[in-house]
RNA sequence: GGUCCCUUAGUUCAAUGGAUAGAACGAAAGUUUCCUAAACUUUAAAUACAGGUUCGAUUCCUGUAGGGACCA
């Protein structure tokens, strides 16, 4: 049992013997005490007040009282206001660093036996990633190593938008264009390949659009005058039916953009234990709208169209199937769900997809309720905010500045610059050189993505580049290569941590310990709000005290021997809990910059 | 028209209903014979507006203004 938790019990104890009230455990406020007051942990007594029916003042100093010789670990209390101060022995944190040092799995939380499955990702295979889709794979990925290490077992999926109009442009250009062409023969990364190929499509309509009279102005509605269009229109229909030289043809084209996919998940480092395809699941919506039927869930409306009725819930009435008989995005995704969930038998399903679904994830989740599905209770819809330029929302017209590779490039080749200017890589190989390139530009550009909050816009202005400075990926990466250069020169020392009954630590020391003894609570609340946020924020602070203690007072050449082993004990420990908060991240920290 | 989200220093972000609203960048000033200065220290600087709930509101509720998204 932590401290925290022993104090709440001991809170809730105390409260029952001295004013005879029950309170839930979850009532009582511990917060970490603010840095202008002695203590270490504080208690909110505002709320017992009522109990003990005396002042905020007088009920602290009972309390405090009583928790002093309930436990063993209270080495004095201070009441200010309504706040019970306690100043926890220094003897309880140094064995507490023992303990966390010890402890190999310290920050992973036990087994929960739920199991989890998490899709990410969810790119059209019509064009390459961008700079929506790099937000929304990092927050994928690190909410899905928050969720493994507070003991959830997670799967995580990938859905492939591969089918539809969109893919059909492609390939009608391709034919009309294209010629032999290929990734391999032209130099270009096969999902470029295909989506330079989409680009020429829109080009090409244009074109054609200034020979035809009497158009709305409205592009989406114009091109559908155009052969071009009319061709990609009878291409999804030879989809449709199957036609062999066009599945070829599709095929092709789609394994060109997996193969450009899969270079730039590797890099970023990112993955998936399965992958689902449109084209194997946009034909089960049928089904489901059946049961529905059946169940007298949804309804077939005068005109035809099968919809639900969600206006108790305060939505609207959604359709399901449209009057012409053709499905809807809505009614195959509630297929799927069911589909994944015979695949799984999941407890939670996550969706990390853009809050501009939010409605669309509502009417998901209640439908599959409505339909009686106990697993849609289980569902959770990561909404995130777009990724905005500083002139509005970013459009793929705008082409370079929002593409995921060209900016994974840009913050490596920064990085590279950087690193060359302060000249950090002496002794380095070069191929150490360009790993450190790697680590820093990609630690900096998913920090700066993962420390705002999801629901959060985040304006990125390709004009600037990302800082490397103060609240930073780098800056926390720094912070871990310089404790592992002291660690280098303590050499074996550092196995022997021997501080027993070391004498009276610095409020700088006691500090970062308290704050490491953190981690697990920041691991457990990142994983309940789904945040990874929580994380990014812990493992500044935790660098931010790391670099003032450093430069405060010196390790290695500490006063006293059992100091020196207190100080390389908590510098490791420092190292080893922004490690793993960084790959928490999905960010690698370098032993050396 | 309906629903939802957002608004905190010049800028980008923090703050389970708790103490004097924290950081970073930028601005101004300083620290290197000392374990990595991608660091550290100091200064100036903010809760859009109006009500309400209560011991206490950046946080919850209502309304106003501004920004964004979705549903037809």
């Amino acid at each position: 049992m932590n401290l925290e938790e022993q104090l709440k019990k001991a809170i809730q104890v105390s409260v029952q013997e001295l004013f005879g009230e029950d309170i839930p455990i979850e009532s009582i406020a511990i917060n970490l005490t603010k840095k202008e007051h002695e203590g270490d942990y504080t208690v909110v007594v505002f709320p017992l007040t009522k109990f003990s029916k005396k002042s905020p003042e007088q009920t602290a100093e009972i309390l405090g009282n009583a928790l002093q010789q309930k436990t063993d670990f209270i080495r004095q209390f201070n009441v200010i206001k309504g706040f019970l101060n306690l100043s926890i022995t220094e003897s309880y944190w140094l064995n507490r660093l023992k303990e966390i040092s010890a402890d190999a799995s310290f920050g992973t939380l036990s087994a929960n036996s739920e199991k989890v499955v998490l899709e990410y990702c969810g790119p059209n295979t019509n064009k390459p990633l961008h700079i929506g889709h790099v937000r929304n794979m990092l927050l994928g990925y690190s909410m899905s190593e928050i969720l493994k290490a507070a003991g959830y077992d997670v799967t995580k999926v990938n859905i492939y938008n591969d089918r539809g109009i969109a893919i059909c442009k492609s390939m009608v250009a391709y034919l009309r264009y294209g010629g032999n062409s290929t990734p391999q023969s032209t130099g270009i990364k096969g999902d470029h390949f295909v989506g330079d190929w989409y680009v020429k499509f829109n080009e090409a309509a244009k074109e054609e659009l200034k020979s035809i009279p009497n158009l709305s102005g409205n592009f989406d509605e114009d091109q559908k005058l155009t052969s071009l269009y009319q061709e990609a229109q009878q291409m999804l229909q030879k989809w449709e039916n199957n036609d062999s030289a066009t599945i070829a043809l599709w095929k092709q084209m789609n394994d060109w953009v997996y193969a450009g996919f899969h270079e730039t998940f590797k890099l970023i480092g990112v993955d998936f234990q399965k992958d689902y395809f449109e084209s194997e699941t946009y034909k089960l919506g049928k089904g489901i709208v059946e049961e529905g039927l059946q169940k007298e869930v949804f309804k077939k409306r005068a005109d035809g169209a099968v919809v639900i009725d969600l206006t108790p819930e305060g939505l609207d009435e959604k359709v399901l199937l449209r009057s012409d008989g053709t499905s809807i995005y809505i009614t195959q995704d509630l297929a799927t769900a069911e589909l994944r969930y015979n695949d799984f038998r999941m407890d939670k399903m996550i969706y990390v997809v853009a809050n501009e679904q939010d409605y669309h994830f509502k009417v998901l989740k209640l439908a599959l309720q409505k339909l009686g599905k106990q697993w849609a209770d289980g569902i959770y819809h990561l909404s995130y905010a777009l990724v905005e330029s500083p002139t509005g929302r970013f459009k793929s017209r705008e082409g370079k500045t929002a593409d995921a590779d060209d900016l994974i490039a840009e913050v490596m080749r920064i990085a590279e610059e950087r690193t060359k200017e302060l000249g950090k890589i002496e002794g380095f190989t070069e191929e150490q050189a360009q790993q450190l390139y790697r680590i820093i530009g990609l630690g900096a550009l998913k920090y700066f993505v993962l420390r705002v909050n999801p629901y959060r816009k985040i304006i990125f202005n390709p004009e600037e580049s990302i800082d490397f400075h103060g609240n930073t990926g780098p800056f926390i990466q720094y912070t871990h290569a310089r404790i592992c250069a002291v660690l280098r020169k303590a050499g074996e020392k550092a196995e022997l941590l021997d501080f027993e009954n070391t004498p009276s630590i610095a409020s700088e020391e006691r500090e970062l310990l308290i704050q490491l003894n953190e981690f697990e609570n920041v691991v457990s609340t990142a994983a309940e709000k789904y945040d990874p946020s929580e994380v990014a924020n812990y493992a500044y602070n935790i660098a931010k005290l790391f670099n003032k203690f450093y430069h405060d007072y010196s390790i290695l050449n500490a006063e006293t021997e059992k100091l020196k082993s207190f100080r390389i004990a908590l510098s490791q420990q420092t190292g080893v809990v922004i490690k793993n908060a960084m790959n928490l991240l999905g960010i690698e920290v370098p032993e050396r910059m």
